[in-house]
DNA sequence: ATACAATGTGAGTAAATGCTCACATAGTTA
DNA sequence: TAACTATGTGAGCATTTACTCACATTGTAT
């Protein structure tokens, strides 16, 4: 059923589609950080960052792990930064395309 | 200001994140489509799938055209396509990752 | 043991989302 | 003009999402 490939992608999206968590992926991309460090990067709640982190995790975006008090957190498997990427690219070609209509108009 | 990029990315990738927009994406993507057949190839009701698809121009996703009765779908930029792939291999990763865990255990 | 620090969780609430149905609109054909 | 086809839109509704706040939990340090 092509129908549950589509839910599972649907989720990965879904689970990037939110300026907080994309910020979050982008300051944990380069390597493991803590809830903490996060939070202050990303500029919210530790509470509310915690919940969509745990979105993230769900969808098998991110992983975590205890390190003392703290719980690091970083990406699951290297597609996502290539999705990150991707997501940039998006931006610049729509960014392209409005130019090419600007240029259009005289 | 960095939110701006990250609102407009996290807008792209929530216009992707739902299951029917997904399977509409995957019906266009080598060319433009009719709403009529969209909805026939995704199985949802012309009226539903008629806001999908508007979720998706207004996020710079698809673009319209109309031909006659009808309006052709199509993607707007080439990076949608490849984000597609990305997503799929997303899931590829993650198969990975849990056959390894699967391996571990023997 | 006590105090503290980092994180997660639950209740409550406002807003957004997805769906269906009925209807409006635009274009076609007889 | 009248009937028909393809598409979009608005109301109404149930569900999900995002956020805040208070509190529980876990581990650390004194």
């Amino acid at each position: 059923m092509e129908t549950l490939f589509y839910d599972r992608q649907a989720a990965i999206a879904k689970a990037i589609g939110h300026p907080i968590r994309i910020a979050a992926l982008e300051f944990v991309k380069n390597g493991e950080q803590c809830v903490c460090d996060i939070a202050e990067a990303v500029g919210t709640e530790r509470s509310n960052l915690s919940k969509h982190l745990s979105v993230m995790v769900n969808a098998g975006v991110l992983q975590s792990r205890k390190d003392g008090l703290k719980v690091m957190y970083r990406v699951k498997t290297p597609c996502v930064v290539r999705f990150l990427d991707c997501l940039k690219d998006c931006l610049k070609e729509q960014a392209a395309e409005q130019q090419k209509l600007l240029d259009a108009m005289g």
